[in-house]
DNA sequence: TACATCAGGATTGTCGACAATCTACTGATG
DNA sequence: CATCAGTAGATTGTCGACAATCCTGATGTA
């Protein structure tokens, strides 16, 4: 695979070569295709990529500013490892944040927002009903919900917090520890009332939903953990 | 000056050079040298540390990371500016997560925690007598406070996010905006409620206080800006 | 056997040079 | 006079090589 050439899935012309390397390594980290804990070896990786150390070494420092990557000087770099702690640790904040971004959604929603998550949560309904309790592409349309609603804050920090740093470890947890919920009709109703505190415009009940959301996900997983 | 000699104050050997330049750098973005919205040259600042461009990349990319620096392709690097907006976008964010971190701490405290608490909040008392109104060290003192909570929580996500991630912001637009708080006396009581409930290990309480704690500080900002 | 010491090999950190790209200015044209 | 194309200069992106550091395992000693 030769990411100069335009090959590869991610390689957009207008990227910087570090910055389709650092895309191609974030999902297959995120996939589990580079195992989570194993070691990075920059020259291997360099060869694969047919690429330089240097354009390479920077995208494997995007990874660390990530937190997919840890890496120690004069050491190197290993994929950080998936652990219980780490993964309630994440839901503590994801807690907060989204419960924050919830609350300020309800404020700040546009028309557009609205219509956009009414729209989601209609084509979840369907989904559900044709899979009967199944819950295959529930992972996927949680996640939608979640990014939409992040969106709809309008707090740029916020958004860029949640969705261009801590999502890509919660999809690689989800990924690898496989926790597609079996929570799929309690989850869409929740959604669901989560979306009309926001059209309702009120705020305080937006993020208290949003928050006793997250946290029964966090509960149904420290159950399953045991 | 060179970094390579170990003249800076920051230069520890165990560091590399990137590392070091990293640091140097956002002491001088925090505080205001390298000014706001200034676009950064890669070859001039290489030459003034004596460092190669490619170590000065590195550190620049760290910077990018920390949300101090935007870098787009081929253009360059800008320091980030300052604006009303990104403040109180960082205030809300800042209740949500430092919020969470109080209940935890209530929850997870340690003796050592409580011990290193109480004595800070002595030498504050100490020192608000001392100064009666004028709160000049308060701020520093604030950040003190908020710092030792956050520790306190024993979520590493937490601590990550906002010691390494977004205190430097903080602390951006206190010295350059100069919001030596006003509130003196009154963030000193806050204080010492927050801790009170901290000890008592209601973690519900204490996120509420810190969350009007940091709501409050923002409105006062809000009000200033006018 | 357990532990410390010390090469050998490999990996990371740093550098200077070349290629690709953008920016700003110059000049031509409607 | 305004607008646009083109060129020159500077800046960023990428590379390969050298130096510094660390890890492994082999050797020797208590």
């Amino acid at each position: 695979m030769d990411l100069r050439e335009g090959q590869s899935e991610i390689a957009e012309a207008s990227l910087s070569l570090a910055e389709r390397l650092f895309l191609t390594l974030r999902g297959e980290i995120v996939e589990g295709q580079i195992p989570a804990g194993s070691k990075i070896s920059e020259p291997e990786l360099a060869r694969r990529f047919n690429a330089s150390r240097g354009s390479l070494r920077e995208a494997l420092m995007r990874l660390e500013s990530l937190g997919l990557l840890e890496r120690r000087v004069n050491v190197g770099a290993r994929v950080v490892d998936l652990t219980e702690r780490g993964l309630l640790e994440l839901y503590d904040v994801r807690e907060a944040l989204e419960g924050m971004a919830c609350r300020l959604a309800a404020l700040e929603r546009t028309e557009e927002d609205l219509a956009a998550l009414r729209q989601m949560l209609a084509r979840h309904e369907q989904q559900e009903e044709l899979q009967a309790g199944r819950a295959y592409f529930q992972p996927e349309g949680d996640f939608d919900f979640h990014f939409r609603i992040v969106q709809a804050s309008g707090n740029d920090l916020l958004i860029d917090t949640l969705c261009n740093r801590l999502y890509y470890r919660v999809r690689m947890y989800r990924y690898q520890l496989g926790m597609a919920s079996p929570r799929a009709k309690r989850a869409f109703h929740e959604h669901s009332h989560i979306i009309e505190a926001i059209e309702a415009g009120d705020g305080e009940l937006a993020e208290i939903l949003m928050r006793r959301h997250i946290r029964a996900s966090r509960q149904n997983i420290e159950k399953k953990l045991r």
